[in-house]
DNA sequence: ATGACGGTGTGGCACCGA
């Protein structure tokens, strides 16, 4: 089973990049960031005629997260129970794959832009609420993965340049301990599993050349619960689509259990 | 301290992302 993440960054542009993409893995399962369109523009005929099944949750101009599947999607959970949020952020879902039921999270988490900010306040109270929403996901579905754009570098390895960013924003102490709090209720980052090249990053900053000078962050992640941990056989970043032509500022991370 | 690039929506520029 191969499970991905992509952050789009507009689905109504980066549509053939996904299809293209989507004939090329062969991925079970694709979920989706920053959508930036509403249900009623999501292309639902063209996915279904690439053979994919979806779950949207969609805003107009901002944030919109949707999980593509091949098996059919059940029991559609959308943003934060209790977490009043006009953001479009959180979808979850439940495959039934072969060897038994597969709860996948999709988070679009919150960006922050600077500490002590408005916003970054915003994201401290949404992380808090997205881990007691993962705390009562994990306990009803055991086989559990939480992926997507988290906007946390979790550690300096994971920045091209983490002592001139540091406590800047995807790097402070405040987000790398709520990402640690995730991982404290039994869930693994998928992709340290595994030896994987120095500066291994999955965003590029559109701007200076930071793709052509690797001058990334690793800040979209896959995260496997204790009892999907044992099946996880490889886990990378795919940077094939960061070359395209008009590409997203995120490349794929993809999973395989 | 600011802008650089790209997407959206609006209306000829502002806002947002990371």
């Amino acid at each position: 089973m191969k499970i991905a993440t992509w952050n789009v960054n507009s689905l109504g542009v980066r549509l053939p990049q996904v299809l293209d993409w989507l004939a090329a893995t062969a991925v079970d399962i694709l979920c989706l960031q920053e959508l930036k369109l509403h249900d009623d523009k999501f292309p639902l005929d063209a996915l279904r005629d690439a053979g994919y099944h979806a779950a949207v949750f969609g805003q107009k101009t901002y944030n919109g997260v949707a999980i593509l599947s091949r098996l059919p999607l059940r029991d559609v959970a959308k943003n934060i129970p209790g977490f009043e949020d006009a953001q479009s952020r959180v979808i979850a879902a439940t495959v039934d794959a072969p060897d038994g039921p597969l709860r996948v999270v999709n988070g679009y988490f919150v960006n922050g832009q600077e500490p002590g900010s408005e916003k970054f306040d915003y994201k401290m109270r949404w992380l808090h609420a997205l881990r007691e929403q993962m705390r009562a996901e994990l306990a009803a579905h055991p086989r559990l993965a939480l992926v997507g754009d988290f906007n946390i570098a979790p550690e300096d390895r994971d920045s091209f340049d983490p002592d001139g960013l540091r406590e800047t924003i995807h790097h402070t102490t405040e987000e790398r301990l709520h990402f640690q709090a995730l991982l404290d209720l039994g869930l693994t980052d998928a992709f340290r599993m595994f030896d994987q090249p120095e500066k291994s990053f999955s965003w590029w900053d559109y701007r200076m050349l930071g793709f052509q000078k690797n001058r990334g962050l690793r800040i979209d992640h896959i995260l496997v619960s204790d009892a999907l941990r044992p099946r996880v056989t490889a886990c990378h970043i795919d940077r094939a689509p960061r070359k395209n032509k008009q590409p997203s500022d995120h490349t794929p991370v993809v999973v395989e259990c």
